[in-house]
DNA sequence: GTTAGCACTCTCATTCTCCGAGTGCTAAGT
DNA sequence: ACTTAGCACTCGGAGAATGAGAGTGCTAAC
């Protein structure tokens, strides 16, 4: 009596699936209309005073019908819930939206996850974000300094991940050729090849000893090559359309507007490890506060290992079904994309730095 | 009788002020119990039902207060009002938050205008917005091929705005040492040196079209220029702090979501001439329809060019004698700065020109 | 185990009432 | 001729009262 069965999830599912789709709270009479339920309505009471019991609904108040509670959901998203498919022709718009152009163009990670960013946000009308730490795992393919206008200079810091970071520096006076090619060799020779999680504060600061001891005014050339150090460690956290936030009523504007001012919250628990599709509901834990939201994550990867997160946090009266797809779709695409370059110019390494010692 | 004096103006600066304290309609008792007003209440009253008919003022409805029309702020700002004016600590804030760090350090226009952008938000608790064409006035000063991994090539284009665009390429096969560098020897021939307003898409047909002559399938690199003459071509429109434009009853949320989705339509209104500091008026046009909201614009040069204008939009009921003077101290600020920066980086031109001819 | 019937509950929208802030006008004061 | 006190008037908005309707739980019959 007081316990599952087949029809009582289907009322569960029903209950959901209504509730999203209109916001109010679903009641008896409406679900006993549905075709797929059999049953009278005050057989549908009956089951849905056993999911009150049971947890998974609840009623706002007395004389209303009953929403989902946190654990309906869940169980809904896990065992419920049909999530749409993508047919072939709407994954060649996802495709596009990533700016995924057939010829297998070059593209760089970064762009391919902000244009993710933005197609999630878009798609879905919720505020997508991404927690990205693949520059850690890509390896400096080269660095130059390129001379550019007066006493200005250009670094030039490549990676294998295809980010171009690049920062100008001015000194004091300009360098002759010699010392150009000396502070230019010296930093190849240094840096290339190596990935960016090896970098660590001691060699850098080696570096820098190094570098002002052939030349002390050197400083400012060092002092950018270190900026480029910070940013290529920099772990990214990156969030679009937190506008669409604002159209909810049932989020509260004052908890967005906290929110968007301390997204870095969110990060630890992006980084969580975990696989497949998680989804945390707001309030749940205690780094994400906004109330009656939800925020649904993948992990992506680079070859085998996790190198970022992405998803989309919006109402918890979110369609679960269609959303939970993209973010599957998108996750896998951008591994395929990225493992793949990686691929192609993890291999070439090796060659480059042969045709460097010649 | 009808006409304006002393008096009424200063009752009007009074309820412009409060107003603008409290977001509530401002009574007759009210004005009279200020220290700088000397009159009884029902004088106010009488002052103040002229200062309605003459249109500086309106009531909400009968029984209320009255709150200024658009003609009464446009008054209080260009005549009442007396601006803030910010000590030495206040500026020094400034600078620090600009990213000025008393070392003429190297900073780049296009991050000396994104901070702008931030800081103004953060300051005024409002949209900060900036129209950013100063890239089409600046001058190629460095076109560079660089190879990098197998068959990448990284094309990197410095103007003497500081700012530096690249862009990854991958070929079906690497070029050999003379390939490159008459690749990038005629790119430098041809660009450098020329002003980004000089180039014409017609100019870039030729280019393409003297580079493909050379090698056909140099195409993904040409492909790589086009794209980087597009982005430098392309007339910026910066936008921060967007989100707390819904923290203000007075906005309609519909209307600044709407006004976020289409920012660029602000463009012309930006982008008119006016000299100084312009105040315009939520449906006061019809290209800016935020209701109750106002912008606040003020050009920036470089040199003697208006290269670009920065601004703030909010709440009509803004602290116009606190924002004002912000906007007017960036904008100086900023066309100090990159007036500077481009004397020192015009004048080296020369020179640079004729060191590579050698 | 299911269903019809019914009394009951509670929200929400509507209506009504009334308070008070603020006004405009008039008449008296300077 | 201006200023001011006094007063009647207006109107929005808060709060109470009311009623309709949606939805429930329970009971008794199927």
């Amino acid at each position: 009596m007081m316990q599952m069965n087949e029809r009582k999830l289907k009322i569960l599912a029903a209950v959901v699936e209504s509730y999203v789709r209109t916001g109010e709270p679903v009641g008896s009479k409406m679900i006993a209309s549905l075709p797929e339920i059999h049953v009278s309505a005050a057989t549908v009471r009956n089951d849905m005073a056993v999911l009150e019991q049971l947890g998974y609904l609840e009623q706002p108040h007395t004389s209303a019908g009953r929403i989902p509670t946190i654990l309906g959901y869940r169980l809904y998203i896990e065992k419920l819930m049909s999530p749409a498919d993508l047919p072939e022709e709407e994954r060649e718009r996802l495709d596009h939206m990533l700016g995924v152009n057939g010829n297998g163009n070059q593209m760089s990670e970064e762009l391919l996850i902000q244009n993710a960013t933005t197609a999630l946000a878009e798609l879905t009308q919720c505020a997508a974000v991404v927690s990205d730490f693949s520059p850690q795992f890509s390896v400096i393919s080269k660095v130059e300094v390129i001379p550019t206008g007066k006493r200005v200079y250009v670094i030039l810091l490549i990676t294998s991940g295809g980010s171009i970071k690049n920062k100008a520096c001015r000194l004091e006076f300009d360098l002759t050729k010699e010392q150009l090619s000396w502070f230019s060799g010296y930093l190849s020779e240094h840096l290339e090849g190596i990935s960016v999680s090896e970098l660590s504060d001691e060699l850098m600061e080696n570096l820098t000893a190094a570098m002002t001891a052939y030349m002390m005014s050197l400083a400012p050339l060092v002092q950018g090559v270190f900026e480029l150090y910070r940013d290529l460690r920099q772990h990214a956290l990156l969030c679009k359309g937190e506008k669409h936030l604002f159209s909810y009523e049932d989020l509260d504007k004052m908890e967005v507007v906290r929110f968007i001012e301390h997204k870095d919250e969110l990060m630890q628990l992006m980084d969580d490890s975990f696989s497949g599709i998680r989804v945390v509901f707001g309030k749940d834990r205690e780094n994400f506060v906004i109330g009656n939201s939800s925020m649904i994550v993948s992990k992506y990867r680079k070859g085998r290992k996790n190198v970022g997160s992405l998803g989309v946090i919006g109402p918890m009266r979110l369609d679960y079904a269609k959303v939970i797809p993209y973010i599957a779709y998108f996750s896998q695409k951008i591994t395929d994309l990225i493992s793949e370059q990686s691929e192609q110019t993890r291999e070439p390494c090796p060659d480059e730095e042969d045709q460097k010692k010649i």
